[in-house]
DNA sequence: CTGACGTCCTGACAGC
DNA sequence: TGCTGTCAGGACGTCA
């Protein structure tokens, strides 16, 4: 359950670690969490080890390293992946999939541990190219390089996420208001946007008061922009909460908390009163994934009649 | 192009 | 106690 604010505390953590880290071994402990990697192109540890690392870039969910190869490592947490930051030696749980040994001139040796519980995450090397924009690819924090266009061919068909500077509202808008899906299967796919997932998706349509299955054709410019509005406050909001722990403390300790359940107002609210209006707190089937909302304030919309 | 659905995966937990 | 079934959902592939 990772989602764009949960990935970039990890990338910020990890940023200062692997920034020009040498990579002296590599680990695969569970094969099927290379489940991206393309073989033909070489062996994953191969084409690791030996090489520098050089940033470590996020677009949306998806995080990669680039290498002085001119690879990336790729890295997605998928439902359960943590990115640790280890001292060499630390008993980690049955749960590694994958280690890197890393030397980094001025911080000396660690690991990187890959947990994953569920495997749906995982780690590949991938070719890169330009961003079809022309833009800077992802966001990499204060570290900048020649990679900084670049994009891991598996990432490249990946929208950029609203929190991006090269984000285009306009292009998103529009097609957010020309398809006929309901408005969270939008924001769920990737290749519109990217970084949201079933929680904040849901968050973001509370804020917006918007049915999850409001069709896209239906929005008015309005209410789309609101949406993207709300969208951005949510994510923002969750990063500013996250943001306490920018370090690589937070990677050390835990890759997995700050869903900052605390402030969730309708996510796993179901039976509880909506904080806008008391009305109890709905949860639906939708898209295979529970839909949280409430009643009252998200009523689906019909379109006026053209 | 669209949308519905299946696939991957395992720990946690409810129920018997 | 110990088993079985159910649930969680991000990305992607397939099919109508």
């Amino acid at each position: 359950m990772p989602e764009l604010p949960e990935v970039e505390v990890v990338r910020a953590g990890l940023e200062p670690v692997v920034t020009d880290a040498f990579v002296s071994g590599v680990e695969v402990f569970e094969p099927r969490s290379l489940k991206r990697h393309v073989p033909a192109r070489g062996g994953f540890a191969a084409l690791i080890e030996g090489r520098r690392m050089l940033a470590a870039v996020r677009r949306g969910k998806f995080l990669w390293l680039p290498l002085d190869s001119g690879d990336a490592l790729v890295t997605h947490l998928g439902m359960s992946g943590q990115v640790l930051l280890r001292a060499p030696g630390h008993e980690e749980s049955g749960l590694l999939r994958i280690r890197l040994h890393l030397e980094h001139p001025d911080h000396g040796e660690y690991w990187v541990n890959f947990v994953d519980q569920r495997i749906f995450g995982g780690m590949a090397v991938d070719a890169m190219a330009p961003a079809a924009d022309g833009f800077t690819a992802g966001y990499a924090g204060a570290v900048h390089g020649d990679w900084d266009v670049l994009i891991p061919s598996q990432v490249a068909h990946i929208a950029r996420d609203p929190l991006d500077p090269a984000f285009d509202d306009a292009t998103f808008i529009a097609r957010l208001r020309s398809t006929r899906s309901g408005v969270k299967r939008a924001l769920l796919d990737q290749r519109l946007v990217s970084g949201i997932g079933n929680i904040y998706a849901d968050e973001a349509l509370w804020a917006a008061k918007m049915h999850y299955e409001q069709p896209g054709n239906t929005l008015s410019v309005r209410r789309a922009r609101l949406l993207l509005t709300e969208v951005r406050q949510v994510l923002a909001k969750a990063l500013a909460e996250g943001g306490t722990s920018f370090d690589a403390q937070y990677v050390n300790v835990n890759g997995a908390s700050g869903y900052f359940s605390h402030s969730l107002n309708v996510y796993g609210q179901q039976g509880k009163p909506c904080p806008r209006c008391g009305t109890t707190i709905v949860r639906e089937q939708f898209m295979n994934r529970g839909s949280h909302f409430c009643p009252h304030c998200q009523k689906l919309r019909r379109p006026r009649s053209a």
